[in-house]
DNA sequence: ACAGGCATCCAAAGCGCTTTGAATCCAGCT
DNA sequence: AGCTGGATTCAAAGCGCTTTGGATGCCTGT
C-alpha cells in the first residue's frame, strides 16, 4: 500500500493525503479523520526511503562503534548507552543506524555515511588523544555530538562528558583519607581521553596528599575482567603491594576482586577497591548496599541526553554548540576500609 | 556532489556513470576507470536513499532489541552479537538498523519497519514461548532469521541456535559424575525459549542419574550479577544447600561466585559451578586455565553466521529455510571438583 | 556499398514521497 | 450581482538514483 493507492481508495489526491498525515493545517478535520482512519486500516506508513529522498532528511542517526584491540572488543557500556539513545530517537521519530568498524577504517566510515546521505547526524564514541574526528566531521558538515570530549578544549563542538578528573580526584582522596599510602591505578586504555583525565585526577590527588606515585602501581589496558585480574594479581605479588586499587570500570574491578580473593585477602579489609560504575543494567553494583565503593554515573542516561543534544542541533543548526559536564556520585560500598598492615604480611 | 553533477563534470550521461559505478558490463574499461577516478576525487557515493528508492531494496537489516524487565535491561550478549553481524553486513554492503523497544511495543516495531520499507529483513532476538513473531513476520512477508528458536519445531522458518538442551544435559551429567547430588539450576528467564531448553536438559540428566530435583534448587530470573548473587546466597542458606550450581550465564556465575566467597566457601572445592559462556569479549573466561567450567559457544560467531543466513535468504527468497544447530564445547575450568561433605557443615 | 552485429552510450520513465503554485468552492461583504 | 478572501483541494515538479529501450558509431564480412 502506497500513497497513490491509498489516495485513490479515498477519492482524494496524494497531496491531500500526505498533508493530512503530516499534520499540515490546510486540510479539514473531517477529511483528516477519514484519511487517518484509512491509513490505520490499511496499515499504511509513508515509505521512509521515499520520504527522506523528498525531504532531504533521512531521520536517521548514525553510531560508529569502534571495535578495539586484537579481540575487537565491544565496550560493555555500549549496550546501555544505545538503549538510552534509542529512547530519545523513538520518541522523536528517528531511526538509529550502527556501524561497527575497526579503528583504522573509522574515518572512512564517517565519510561514507556523509557521502551516502545515510544519516542526519552522528554520535561520536570513545574520543581519544588527537582525535581527528572533530575536524573531519566539521569538514563533512555532518552534525555531531561527542560522548566524552576530545582533548581539544574549545567550545566549537558539542559534547557530553562526565567529570572524570574530579571523580578520580575525589576517589583517590577518599582512599588517602582512609590512610592508604600504597594506591594503585588500574585504568582503561590511556590513548582514550577519559582514561587520561582519570589518571590526571588520580595524580592530582596523590600529589596533593604528598604521596608517591610508583610506576609499578600504574596500569592501563583493555577494560576486561581478565585484565583487572592479571594486573591486580601482579601488583599484589610486588614486594611492596598496594593496599588499595582505584579501578576504571566495574568489570575490571570484578577481576581485581577475584585476584584479591585468590590471594586469600578480603576486599574492604586488607585491600580496598574503588571503581567507576557506569550503572550497566546487568552489572548493578549491589541492590541494598553497594558492593563497590564507586564513582557513579548512568551511561544510559548519558545516551538519552547525548541523543537529545544531537537532535537539538539538527533541528537548529545555527544554535550554539552545547557542552555538558556531569558530576559523578561517590557512593560508599563494602569494598573500602581503613588501611591496615595486614596486606604486607 | 550527486550523480548529475558528476556526470556533467565528466561529459557523460548519468546512465553511464551509474552503470560504471555499479559494475555493469556495458561501459568500456577506459571510461569506467575515468569515472571511478572522478568519483573518488570528488568523494562521490550514490545517495543511499535515492538508490534504495530506485532499486526497491533498502540494503539495511533491522534488529529489534527488546529491553526486558523493570530495569529495561539490555542483554549483555547483545553487543558481541551485533559486532559479529556487523562484520557480515559491512562485507556485503548492508547497513544495520537498531530499534530498542519495550516488549509490549515489539510487534508494532516490526509492523512499522515493514510498512515504512525501512529494512530488507530482520534478525529476531530472544525467542520466547508462544512467540507471535513467526506468524507476524510471515504475514508481513519480511525475510527473517531467528537467533534461537521459537518453540515451534517446524522447518518453515530459518534459525540459528545452540543446542541448549544437550549442553545443559552434559554439564549436569558432569556434575553428577563428580559425585554431586545436590545440584541447583540458576536459569535465565523461563519465558525465553533458551531457558526452557536448558531446564529440560538439566531435568533430563538429573532424571537419568536418578537424582531429585528440588524446587528449592531451581531459580530463574534476570541474567544479572545481582540475581546470581542473591539466588546463590539464598540457596546456600538452605538447611540442605546445593553443592553445585549450574548457571545460565557467566554474569550470573560471577554473582554466584561472590555469594560462595561471602559464605567463606571456595568455588571448585566446597561448591562447584558450571556456567554457560557466550565468550563475551570483555568477560573472557580466563586466559590460561578457564575460571569456570563452562558450556561454551561464541555469540559473536553466531551473530556473523545468523546475518549470513539472512542475507542468503534475501538474495534468494525462494530458497529453502535453513536451520543450524550448534553444539557447545564443554570446557573444564577451575570451578568444579568432586562433591565433598564440607558444604553442609 | 551495405547489412549485421557488437560495443558504447544516452534519453526518459519511474521509484514514493513532499511541496510549490494554482485551482476551486463557498461564505461574507459592498 | 460582483468582488474578496479564507478554506480546501489538487496537478505537477522534483528529490537522486536505476533501468528500459533505444540510438549511435564502428567494425566485420560479403
Amino acid at each position: 500500500m502506497n500513497l497513490k493507492q491509498l489516495s485513490e481508495k479515498l477519492g482524494l489526491s496524494p497531496t491531500t493525503v500526505s498533508r493530512a498525515i503530516n499534520g499540515y493545517p490546510e486540510v479539514s478535520e473531517t477529511t483528516r479523520m477519514r484519511i487517518l482512519a484509512a491509513a490505520k486500516e490499511y496499515n499504511y506508513s509513508p515509505s521512509a526511503r521515499a520520504k527522506s529522498l523528498a525531504t532531504g532528511r533521512s531521520m536517521t542517526i548514525g553510531h560508529v562503534i569502534p571495535t578495539s584491540g586484537a579481540t575487537e572488543m565491544v565496550n560493555p557500556i555500549f549496550g546501555d548507552f544505545i538503549a538510552g539513545a534509542g529512547e530519545t530517537y523513538a520518541a522523536a521519530g528517528y531511526d538509529m543506524m550502527l556501524s561497527t568498524v575497526h579503528r583504522e577504517n573509522e574515518l572512512h566510515a564517517y565519510r561514507d555515511l556523509a557521502a551516502r546521505c545515510a544519516v542526519d547526524g552522528v554520535i561520536v564514541h570513545a574520543p581519544r588523544l588527537n582525535d581527528p574526528r572533530v575536524d573531519l566531521l566539521r569538514e563533512l558538515e555532518l552534525p555531531f555530538v561527542f560522548h566524552g570530549r576530545a582533548p581539544i578544549e574549545d567550545k566549537s563542538y558539542s559534547w557530553l562528558d562526565i567529570n572524570n578528573t574530579r571523580a578520580f580526584e575525589r576517589a583517590t582522596k577518599l582512599l588517602c583519607d582512609l590512610g592508604h599510602r600504597n594506591i594503585a591505578l588500574i585504568n582503561g586504555d590511556e590513548t582514550m581521553d577519559f582514561a587520561l583525565r582519570r589518571r590526571r585526577g588520580f595524580v592530582n590527588a596523590m600529589e596533593a596528599a604528598g604521596q608517591d606515585i610508583r610506576p609499578d602501581w600504574l596500569a592501563a589496558g583493555e577494560m576486561t575482567e581478565s585484565f583487572g585480574f592479571e594486573t591486580a594479581s601482579r601488583m599484589l605479588d610486588l614486594p611492596e603491594p598496594p593496599t588499595a586499587f582505584l579501578v576504571s570500570s566495574i568489570i575490571m574491578a570484578i577481576g581485581a576482586r577475584r585476584a584479591i580473593a585468590a590471594k586469600g585477602l578480603r576486599m574492604g579489609r586488607e585491600v580496598s577497591v574503588v571503581t567507576h560504575d557506569d550503572e550497566i543494567s546487568y552489572l548493578k553494583n549491589g541492590d541494598t548496599e553497594p558492593v563497590f565503593t564507586a564513582t557513579r554515573s548512568s551511561v544510559r542516561e548519558a545516551g538519552r541526553r547525548t541523543a537529545e543534544l544531537l537532535l537539538g542541533q539538527i533541528a537548529d543548526p545555527m544554535a550554539d554548540t552545547v557542552q555538558e559536564l556531569w558530576e559523578c556520585d561517590l557512593t560508599l560500598g563494602a569494598s573500602t576500609g581503613p588501611a591496615t598492615e595486614l596486606a604486607r604480611t
